[in-house]
DNA sequence: AAGGCGGGGTG
DNA sequence: CACCCAGCCTT
């Protein structure tokens, strides 16, 4: 048997019992496919569940407020995502007729949707000839084929494109697309892959020369950054303050307290006497103290996130702000959402 | 071509 | 700790 022929095989024995593989739907499809973008299918999949429940169609998702949506998307990452969702709903529901482009040049015209997910929804859902390249892929054919070209350089993007298109079955473009996905994520995991129990194993490049451990090849290392947060819990024991991100950054439309970034560690005077703070108080009597006397670390894939949460007590009233027990209602990030979770508003 | 964008799982 | 995940968008 072909290395396709394995594939599509192993698929059958193997694949997972997952609720977008009941449906052709382009809808779900598509929902699953963006969620599924950098994101494992046992992290996504609660999300689907809820998505599905609260937006059975493409209608109700492009009716829905964006904030509601976030908030959904709450914990799952990459907010791009869920924004672009959303415009993308409504792109389709009103200048489509609720009815998706059923073409790889059509599809990859909306937002969020690039080479990857136009190739996914055209193979799956209208039985297209689309090869999908995810990272899957890319370690897939890396390996078996023994490709040493960086995956992420712009030959490599060309090279494996290309290798996929020579490969795909296109009597089933689909079942063949989702089973070298799933055999990359099951079997040809990218640490301990089971080699052991694989029928490629004879006709492995990778397993031939003992490479498996240094196939793909990819280029730089994420480098970190570091910076500084120091949240204000203006409370008076009644209302809040909770402000939207509007800048082009991490978490864009998420809330949060009233934030001071600082460029390195800062005690409680840097706060007191920051201009932030000031405006905030407005000259009322307050309490301040520090929550955490542990720094917290909030590490993303390209960040560490130093954060202190200082709580500012006012003897006064707040005459505007949010109420205390409206906070959980609102998008926010994990980092927040666990602060508010441990601190027991 | 390069950098930014989350959060969580794995070894 | 490093690496990676059903990638995409902006510059």
């Amino acid at each position: 048997m072909d290395f396709q022929g394995v594939i599509v095989h192993w698929y059958k024995e193997n694949k997972r019992d997952l609720p977008w593989r009941k449906t052709k739907d382009p809808y779900r499809i598509w929902l699953s496919e963006i969620m599924l973008q950098q994101t494992r299918v046992e992290q996504g999949l609660p999300y689907y569940q809820k998505f599905t429940a609260a937006y059975p169609t493409v209608f109700d998702l492009a009716k829905a407020q964006e904030e509601e949506v976030l908030k959904l998307w709450q914990g799952l990452g990459y907010y791009s995502r869920a924004r672009n969702l959303h415009t993308t709903a409504q792109e389709i529901a009103y200048n489509y007729k609720g009815t998706f482009p059923n073409g790889y040049d059509a599809l990859k015209k909306l937002k969020g949707v690039g080479d990857y997910t136009a190739s996914a929804i055209a193979s799956i859902c209208f039985n297209r000839p689309t090869p999908v390249v995810d990272g899957n892929v890319y370690r897939v054919l890396a390996r078996y084929f023994g490709i040493a070209i960086p995956i992420n350089s712009t030959e490599g993007i060309k090279y494996f494109k290309a290798l996929a298109k020579e490969l795909i079955l296109k009597d089933q473009p689909g079942d063949y697309n989702q089973a070298i996905m799933e055999f990359g994520a099951r079997q040809c995991k990218p640490q301990s892959p089971n080699c052991k129990l694989c029928n490629l194993q004879n006709s492995c490049v990778a397993f031939a020369e003992g490479k498996m451990g240094e196939l793909p090849v990819k280029l730089k290392k994420t480098k970190v950054k570091k910076r500084y947060f120091n949240y204000l819990i203006i409370t008076d024991n009644e209302k809040t303050i909770l402000q939207q991100r509007k800048n082009k950054d991490i978490w864009q439309n998420l809330y949060e307290f009233p934030l001071i970034e600082t460029s390195k560690e800062v005690e409680i005077e840097h706060i007191a006497g920051h201009d932030t703070f000031l405006k905030l108080i407005h000259g009322n009597a307050y309490n301040i103290r520090l929550f955490n006397e542990e720094l917290k670390v909030h590490k993303l894939s390209h960040q560490h996130i130093y954060t202190r949460f200082w709580i500012v007590t006012l003897h006064g009233k707040l005459k505007s702000g949010t109420v205390i027990e409206k906070v959980k209602d609102y998008p926010v990030p994990v980092l927040i959402a666990n602060f508010v979770e441990d601190f027991g508003f």
